[in-house]
DNA sequence: TATTAGCAGTCAATTCTACCGAGTGCCAAC
DNA sequence: GTTGGCACTCGGTAGAATTGACTGCTAATA
């Protein structure tokens, strides 16, 4: 087990000498490209690999018994593990897109109009259409945005509208139920005093609430409350996902398919997914690493996007761990860059 | 060919006698049960058949020859058409839900709360848990509804949002753009004219926007302008799908699966789609009857919501032709009665 | 000592064959 | 018009044989 290296030292827990990491990467490269598993002789074909087969395959033994391959069965060759998976993007010198690509990519940010949303939207289908991945934009919520406005609408005696205007171009709804008829003159006081309220301050903030027992401070009161209750659901995240019928192109088995396309179903779950691998520090997590079973064979690249610095959302791309890690990371790349510098306060505003 | 009926004449081009009739039942159940292909044999032991499999076998030779069945092949039993689907499902004595199911229904309508949108998107999980299929959700457009406020807040010097409340308890934002630095007090201004011009129109209405060129006026002008603009594309109306992940359910192929999924991802299309089978005075479109090749081996069923008689929407199901109409017919069409009435008038406003 | 060629062994995938059986169409009998 | 009987068809399955892409091991080599 405790053998010396001679040339290039395996120096800690996680690294591989230049061969094996090499004989890695053609494994990972064939596989990528052929879904089957690579036999020593395919990889000894490889460039990078200067060696026999022979010698590829006592080095294939050793890389599986660290755990960076695996052997479907006795007679089949090797297959990347999710370690080393894991190596192979570790130690991936970063891509760049296609000629054609950038170019798309370049005529769609130029082009692009209209509210956050669709753009939003359109951003993740371009980049379904960049990659043939599922894709997933994810919108910031507006936890720090100011509340630009607020104004209470008479729907009929017993049911208001609060509609809330926030800074970052969003707007949300919320329907309030009186319990007594409310008259025109009272919505227009209480929407006044709203105003006074809450402008400038975000959903976080703490505002003082009239105590007065009458229609207008119940209003007032009830519109708050409504308005601050949005808090522990979602910030109003918004999820984009593009391109889930390709969830069936990339998957083989059904049983997969139904398994992920599941998981997609659930938005608020896509967004804890997204966040989570951010927080972690990663940009891509692999299988297990995603944290759910049912994403066991897939792996999920993540870019973030900001807007004067702050974490601003995030778009994504979900494949089989299987996937073509450098095109598909430095479309996502490029998009969130492109997608950060649309909204650096330049020029249009959603 | 021109056979002359005894008993049970086949009045006109798309009737058959009851024998024939019993026999494709009994073919499109057990076919819907097994998936298989029906033989005599099994057909003849149905309870409403009464005659021997050598019977049923000449019967459905003329079955297949006036294209209700078709063989896969010459050695294997019969499986439905198209037509004899239609044919089945003209013929179906409408069911009833399970007990369970409608005290379902009944629990979910009596705890929904929250906003349209919300109800919306619950209301087709529901429709998914109670029959397995791909269920949709359109929501009406506000084309019918007027205008109850309309709001101008400047984002910033340059940018404008325009919110306006329709009296289905909409919102809609637009941002407009500003070819010049645009002041608070002219905002407002603007805000109140157009409350004056619009309040109480449809998106229909031809309003009679000022001709002046200064700052007011023309941001009046653009805000009526991107806000009557919304109409080609679509009304605003809004899709609902739930438990796509049923589509690699209840599809073999995973062809099918893509392709389906393909359809689902186009809201635009899925629209059209429910609108277009809702026009045709149908409730179930099968198999070509979509109008979408893609969606040759699905059946649609759908069921119109009306809120005070106009149409506002719809709710709808997608399987396999192969699917089982009754109980589905009988959700689509429970879930729609209950929404129509949840939203009529009774007592909780969206 | 590291590398390599050679070789025997393994095992999934493929092909072939035979066969079974579900189901038909036809026909003669009822 | 209905039925039982019968020969025929043909997809599906099961087993055996074959293939071929691998491996691991070992002995020779640099």
């Amino acid at each position: 087990m405790a053998r010396r290296a001679t040339k290039a030292p395996p120096s800690s827990r996680d690294d591989l000498d230049a061969r094996k990491a090499a004989i890695l990467q053609a494994v990972v490269n064939e596989h990528v490209d052929t879904a089957q598993p690579v036999g020593s002789s395919s990889v000894a074909s490889n460039a990078d690999v200067v060696v026999s087969p022979a010698t590829v395959r006592s080095e294939m033994v050793a890389l599986e018994r660290e755990g960076y391959l695996a052997q479907p069965h006795t007679s089949a060759g090797r297959v990347p593990t999710d370690k080393g998976y894991r190596y192979f993007v570790d130690h991936l010198q970063s891509g760049v897109l296609g000629s054609a690509q950038q170019h798309q990519v370049k005529e769609f940010f130029a082009n692009v109009r209209g509210e956050v949303e669709d753009v939003l939207e359109q951003t993740s289908m371009l980049l379904t259409q960049l990659t043939s991945y599922t894709s997933v934009v994810v919108g910031a919520g507006h936890s720090n945005s100011t509340v630009l406005s607020v104004q209470l609408v008479n729907l009929d005696a017993r049911h208001q509208l609060l509609v809330t205007v926030f800074s970052d171009g969003s707007v949300v709804k919320h329907s309030i139920v009186s319990a007594f008829d409310v008259k025109h003159v009272d919505v227009a006081e209480a929407s006044r005093q709203l105003n006074a309220l809450l402008i400038g301050t975000t959903l976080h903030t703490r505002v003082q609430v009239p105590s007065r027992a009458d229609h207008v401070a119940t209003l007032v009161r009830d519109a708050v409350s409504v308005l601050h209750a949005e808090q522990p659901t979602s910030d109003g995240e918004q999820v984009f996902i593009g391109g889930s019928s390709k969830v069936a192109e990339v998957f083989d088995g059904v049983e997969t398919v139904r398994k992920v396309l599941g998981i997609l179903e659930q938005e608020l779950l896509v967004v804890s997914l997204v966040q989570d691998i951010l927080d972690q520090g990663l940009s891509v997590a692999i299988g297990a690493e995603t944290g759910y079973e049912p994403l066991s064979s897939c792996a999920v690249i993540v870019a973030p996007v900001t807007i004067d610095g702050l974490p601003a959302g995030a778009v994504g791309l979900l494949g089989p761990t299987r996937m073509k890690y450098r095109e598909a990371m430095a479309a996502a790349q490029v998009v969130s860059q492109q997608l950060t510098r649309h909204y650096a306060g330049d020029d249009e505003r959603g």
